[in-house]
DNA sequence: AAAAATTTTTAGATTTACCTAAAAATAAAA
DNA sequence: TTTTATTTTTAGGTAAATCTAAAAATTTTT
């Protein structure tokens, strides 16, 4: 059984290890607000539990048990979202800080019935896919749109920023999920994107387009 | 903003207030599973926070603040529990300890939204009710069962015992909440009470009778 | 009212999760 | 390959919540 704490730490290294294999103590500090001094602290109790693997100087790796535990608290975080909004009709951009507490309610039972009362989602409210019980998910392959050449189209399929300012202002431009889009026009000037959404041109920023997942409709 | 840990000291002594004035060090201990000592160290801390006015030696009573603080854990807890019960299909003996963790998430739009989506439930599984947004609540008149007379009826309304196997018990009996009942006889020897449901005889210990409570229809 | 029993508090430690400041190791630059 | 910069670890300490053992206050019994 892992306290709040560790469970917090687990989770941050199994998301800083989808952008980076060994994953260094100061990217951990800085994710969970914390000093690198408390970092080390925790990494060899982790250690000692046998939940990461951990070389002095050379970051850390989570184990098979780490990850599990890992993939088991995304799974609550992304169900109990998919509930915030589905059920009491909660915004995308205000879920996020109530499923971190949530997340860390122990009940297997609880999260069992709770993912077949929502009738076993496949994706939270970001897109981001919610593992099965045995911590399965499919791999999903997005691009960035701002990625995307001239011409391509595709559906708003997740984002890769959960900051309610954000959010909120995805909401505002109408890029939701699900929306189809198409690339009209990249502005030499400040790289900025103009997108084809729903017959009507709007023009995003480069800082916005580098956090929209799109899964691609192929080349025009 | 309380802890986890003061939280839980304020509902527990908000429920031994319901039975006594001045609540002593040692049943918060009982209660709390834990010592004496660790009771007085949080009493002094609690009432430096101005939520219980403590005199040394006298035990202690919750401030309004303090009672106001319990009264929104308890209604938080209620509705957890009518939550897992009504839409998760838990059973009413098992809630309670999944209703323990959920009850000290913290987020006032979350328990009104969770309130509105339950349809605003005046009681919970086992018949307590549940304090509205301001923490009003209509002070239920129990009688305990053992208190009936011979020929009394009534309706099953609440449970003043909420363990697992007195609630299996008494499900296995068809005790359950909402159902008729009128006390045919009382046994001399042992004092367990002889009651008529749904027109079948069925003899109680007197150990069970005292923990069920009953909204009287009159005397007969 | 003394003695005995009970309740409550204090004193002193422990554990967990933090912190700051300084030392050590590693990586990057000159 | 030194020098410099960055990263990481160690050393030593704090605050919250707990504990045991012993002292003090209160209550109950004789
Ligand atoms: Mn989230
Ligand atoms: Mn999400
Ligand atoms: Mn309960
Ligand atoms: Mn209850």
């Amino acid at each position: 059984m892992q306290s709040y704490t560790e469970e917090n730490y687990l989770k941050t290294i199994y998301h800083l290890a989808e952008q980076t294999t060994n994953v260094q103590t100061n990217a951990i500090a800085e994710q969970m607000q914390t000093k690198p001094a408390s970092v080390t602290d925790m990494i060899k109790k982790l250690a000692d539990k046998g939940l990461v693997d951990y070389i002095k100087y050379q970051g850390v790796t989570l184990t098979e048990i780490g990850r599990n535990t890992a993939i088991d608290i995304v799974r609550k975080h992304r169900l109990w979202e998919v509930f915030l909004v589905d059920k009491l009709n909660f915004k995308w951009d205000e879920v996020h800080d109530v499923a971190e507490e949530l997340e860390h309610i122990k009940s297997v039972e609880l999260i069992e019935r709770l993912d077949e009362f929502l009738g076993f989602p496949k994706a939270d409210p970001h897109g981001d896919p919610i593992p099965d019980k045995n911590g399965r998910f499919a791999k999903t392959q997005f691009i960035k749109l701002i990625e995307l050449k001239v011409g391509d189209s595709g559906t708003i399929t997740g984002v890769s920023q959960h900051s309610s300012a954000f959010l909120k202002h995805l909401e505002k431009l109408g890029l939701t999920l699900g929306k189809q889009i198409q690339v009209s026009d990249v502005t030499d000037f400040d790289g900025s994107v103009e997108i084809l959404l729903s017959n009507k041109q709007i023009n995003i920023s480069r800082e916005v387009a580098k956090h929209i997942l799109i899964s691609s409709n192929g080349k025009n």
